[in-house]
DNA sequence: TTGAAAGCGCTAACAC
DNA sequence: GTGTTAGCGCTTTCAA
């Protein structure tokens, strides 16, 4: 209706408001904000008012003494299939309270994320939630006293900020209990080298699951663990270590989709296939994972569920709680066409 | 080093700079921005009290008065192999020049999507990209008049906004003449139907090109095209047609590579395979086309570098450029598993 | 070349 | 319940 020239034009204030509501700033400013202490009349003829002058609250301003109504999130790559599920999660939760989410890709390295978080903080978000950050719990925390935090994928439990996690270990150990009750005994487990020793990471509870499910099926001696790495190349590298064992396993368990395909990509350019060569499980039910021609068995972490987790206990944060909460979310297993009884 | 007790302290001014360096506001503020008008000498010692006060510029207040350094990048969905090539071009420009870089998905609605690009208006981000967007040509153009905008993936060319995209048409013609040479005469293409009819979408050009490149080879009469949506689903749909037809194709032009997946696992879950029941080709280079038990033939569309092209034409025009430009890159075709000569 | 001061739009303390 | 006003941290005249 309100549509002009091509001149840009001057932003309609809340002082633009109250005048046409003929109140002062500070009632349109409570109605703005849904603060106590406006009359019925008083908020009707304020709504009203912003409605007619189409009425958008700025930002910046906002920021310099309140809310920006924004959340961020750091994230190492964009192109991770769980985190579309998580930021769906999210928004369903965030958007209808009117926060807006903005996610920052921030790369593999610790220093360009931790800037990022920075930029975050500097930009005066309401809060953040950072998905498996490259940092130590220390350095967490840090960031955590600038800023209400939620961490997903990541078993640090400090007080200071509240994490959303999948038992990884208990997701470890049902893989293991599938492929054993399918008759296998000789299974591998791909490890992500780098997080070896570092209890806060993913890999290191999978690995754990993994050993303990072996050993409560007996079959210590049978486990084999491959070191590499969790993405397509560290999947085809450990596909080769494993062509090169002397006792190869029957089964294998990637720890990680990515890892799996890498395998399988592995595998058909030599000419075989999964489960024929050996029965394949991945982790993290990637949108590729379930593929006709892919068809991996793996392990689902509720992504959407996750996120709508974190997004309350973001608000919750925000919104003044400082007790921390863990939530911790039961995996579940998948079955498709990478895992066979043995023969 | 100045690490203090678990106490949230004041943010480090500009005052603070000022006062310890001995000069006034006015002046920090003018070696902040590496403005004009600062001796090398003052420049030296503002930019050691910035050091050793560890300032971070604050974002707002930044905001209230000029530039907020963050451009924000509006798409449907976070999860497109494509975008996060795009994202990488674009931060590796743009991060340099001290911007910071906002994703925010904002899902396959027209209504949800125009609230994030209001949202980033309203938060003062300096740049915008839209990457195929939901919205015609008169719509983005009321955006463009509110901040600096650079359009990706649509091919409306307006004086108000500047747009980066691969050449569509072209793209769909090298897959003919790939399929062509290959010996296929009868050739199907899967056409995302929403956008017929809609000239600024890329499903158009590349039907376009399709067809101009079919007659170019006398084939006119060949050509077939089937409805359906660009989606995993619409993939298995488009499958489902493609089997039930009196003549069917020998090759088909799935339009995406997310299409062509569709229709793999379809056919896979039938016991048919690629290319034996058909020559099959995609369009993006994704990521997972390229994964060894996929093997997918598509064309690349040079992400990083359009990325990068985006970086540069919003830079420009946030530095005052108003002429618009128009940026078109070759696309590749990417000869894989899934084309086969005909027997 | 440098500095003093006004003011961006909003919220919050306080007065009425 | 409602209005007045100070001030958040920065940039930008404009005067010195």
């Amino acid at each position: 209706m309100s549509e002009t020239s091509g001149q840009r034009r001057r932003r309609i204030t809340i002082v633009d408001v109250a005048k046409h509501a003929g109140v002062s700033t500070a009632s349109a400013s409570k109605v703005l904000r849904n603060a106590y202490g406006a009359s019925e009349s008083m908020r009707a003829r304020v709504q009203e008012a912003m409605e007619e002058l189409g009425y958008r609250p700025y930002g910046p301003a906002r920021g310099m003494r309140g809310r920006t109504f924004t959340i961020g999130v750091v994230v190492s790559d964009i192109e991770n299939p769980f985190l579309s599920l998580l930021t769906d999660g999210l928004s369903s939760v965030i958007r209808p309270l009117s926060y807006e989410l903005f996610v920052s890709p921030s790369g593999f390295q610790p220093l360009p994320q931790k800037a990022v978080v920075e930029a975050m903080i500097d930009h005066q978000m309401d809060g953040l939630v950072m998905v498996a950050p490259l940092m130590n719990a220390a350095e967490i925390e840090q960031i955590a006293m600038a800023i209400p935090l939620v961490v997903v994928g990541h078993h640090s439990r400090s007080h200071a900020f509240d994490t959303v996690a999948a038992d990884d270990n208990l997701g470890a150990q049902i893989v293991v209990d599938h492929l054993v009750e399918l008759g296998h005994r000789r299974i591998a487990f791909v490890m992500h080298a780098d997080g070896r020793g570092d209890n806060s990471r993913p890999e290191c509870h999978r690995l754990q699951g993994f050993e303990l499910a072996m050993s409560r099926h007996g079959l210590e001696r049978e486990a084999i663990v491959i070191d590499s790495r969790w993405n397509l190349d560290g999947g085809r590298e450990a596909a080769r270590q494993v062509a090169a064992l002397n006792s190869p396993p029957t089964a294998v368990h990637a720890g990680a989709d990515i890892v799996a395909l890498g395998m399988m990509s592995e595998l058909w350019e030599g000419g075989q296939s999964v489960p024929q060569a050996y029965s394949l499980v991945g982790y993290d039910n990637s949108r590729t994972s379930s593929l006709g021609p892919i068809r991996l068995t793996t392990v689902d972490q509720a992504g959407m569920e996750m996120g709508k987790r974190v997004g309350h206990l973001l608000v919750e944060r925000i919104e003044g709680r400082t007790e921390a909460r863990h939530d911790v979310l039961e995996p579940q297993l998948v079955i498709r066409g990478t895992t066979a009884r043995i023969t």
